[in-house]
DNA sequence: TTAAAAAGTTGCGCAGGGTGCAACCGATGT
DNA sequence: ACATCGGTTGCACCCTGCGCAACTTTTTAA
């Protein structure tokens, strides 16, 4: 572990998370000396990674880190695959839609559509959420092959977040083999007690679920009937979308 | 100048520019030995900025650097509004359309729309053009504020691209004046020689010039004809987009 | 208008830690 | 079975990142 690396990356967590910041607040923030926060910003600055208000002195994230970022997001063009697919779901079904891959044991939300409404399911692109209790990652971990279902299950802590939530090994994976069957995924509140969603396995021309997509919405307004519209939708669009991947049913 | 920290940097823009690496070839590309390179990645790792194949031991740019830029997407909310338009100015034209905004004296391409075809223009996201020579960068150095525009003068050199990019200052004064009387800028293969781009400026409710719009497109489609039809188009688009920014018109 | 407080910047010296080296481990291929 | 190549780890040196404090600049307040 660098620890100067370490003060970087956590500098710049922080301009994220707070838009712009001086130095003074920044060096506050992630515990150092303000001469070294500045020093820090210097060398961001050199490359672009942070921008600086001349007038205001503040800092905030500049543009080469978008360019970074590109190259992580075209790696996945089921992204663009997907889009016009999720545009459709949400506009069908008047509820956010999520595209996820598996990134550290964990779902990472690389897309979204949000819906229109007052009270709507909402993520943030790059937000991580948990394999065990949400349906995209059920479907990730349900459809991931044998080896690296075993691990991940190892290194998952079934942490509880809900009454509904699966927090039994034997009883996750009878969940996983239900999902095998069905061939979608249902989040019952299972993460948050107001949220049900819906979600499926994408797979890409090897065979690999790669990515899952997910619908969710306000538990009220998820009734049953209304849930088996959305995964019939959904089953159809990930084939959908796994066949534009290259994907061809073996069996 | 903080080295260690400079060096990590060094080794995402590597990340970024070559997809996925291992630890040899990162430090032979960013000069430093292969144990220091290995713990960089360590570092980087931690907070998932970068992501390792267990199998094959390379890394690559991480979900993390997705949330970082996502912050910086999204307060150009912008983006999210010129985008449908972008779209239609696409589809209207068979030519591909950017979105720009000022950086550090560059004009830099924060949303695009690729035009489908053999032979069309492309930028990346995140890739920064010159001002004096493109019809985005001129359309931001035009109607920048006078200390601004100066300040961007006196630390822009205008570097020659091809036969008509313009490289005298009292020129680009006159063509400068000349945008702000059509309202639209015109870069006649000053930057590419096979490249025509036009470009307009939209203002946000400070009435200021955020951002411009331009489509471009090779040379031999961009006729006089289409470029003033394109002219047309683009001035409503970039009058819409400014009104939705909140911006109204004073004088 | 002046003084005081707050925020940014710079020089200095110490020691913590980042670096390269070299040994070690593991996989791949001959 | 051996050799080669890439990844990982322990070690010791000394570079350099760090905090401190002085200085500058801006803002606030009296």
């Amino acid at each position: 572990m660098i620890q100067s690396l370490q003060n970087g990356i956590n500098a710049l967590m922080f301009l994220s998370s707070k838009r712009s910041a001086g130095v003074t607040e920044i060096a506050g923030a992630i515990g150092v000396n303000k001469s070294t926060a500045f020093r820090i910003m210097q060398t961001f600055l050199t490359s672009n990674i942070v921008e600086k208000n001349p007038e205001t002195l503040c800092y905030k994230l500049g543009p080469a880190i978008l360019r970074l970022s590109q190259q992580y997001y075209s790696g996945l063009n089921a992204v663009s695959i997907s889009k016009p697919y999720m545009a459709r779901l949400s506009e069908g079904f008047g509820e956010s839609v999520h595209l996820c891959t598996l990134s550290n044991n964990r779902a990472v939300v690389v897309e979204q559509i949000t819906a229109d409404g007052r009270l709507i399911a909402n993520a943030k692109i790059g937000e991580e959420e948990p394999l065990h209790c949400s349906s995209v990652g059920k479907c990730l971990l349900a459809y991931a092959d044998n080896s690296r279902q075993e691990k991940m299950l190892r290194e998952t802590a079934l942490e509880k977040y809900t009454e509904k939530t699966i927090t039994d090994e034997t009883e996750l994976q009878r969940e996983l083999a239900r999902i095998k069957e069905k061939g979608f995924a249902i989040d019952d509140c299972e993460l948050s007690e107001e949220i049900r969603c819906i979600g499926a396995p994408i797979f890409n021309n090897k065979g690999e679920c790669s990515f899952s997509i997910g619908v969710s919405g306000a538990r009220s307004r998820m009734t049953q009937e209304k849930i088996y519209k959305i995964a019939e939708g959904l089953k159809k669009v990930s084939e959908a979308i796994s066949s534009e991947l290259g994907y061809t049913k073996t069996k």
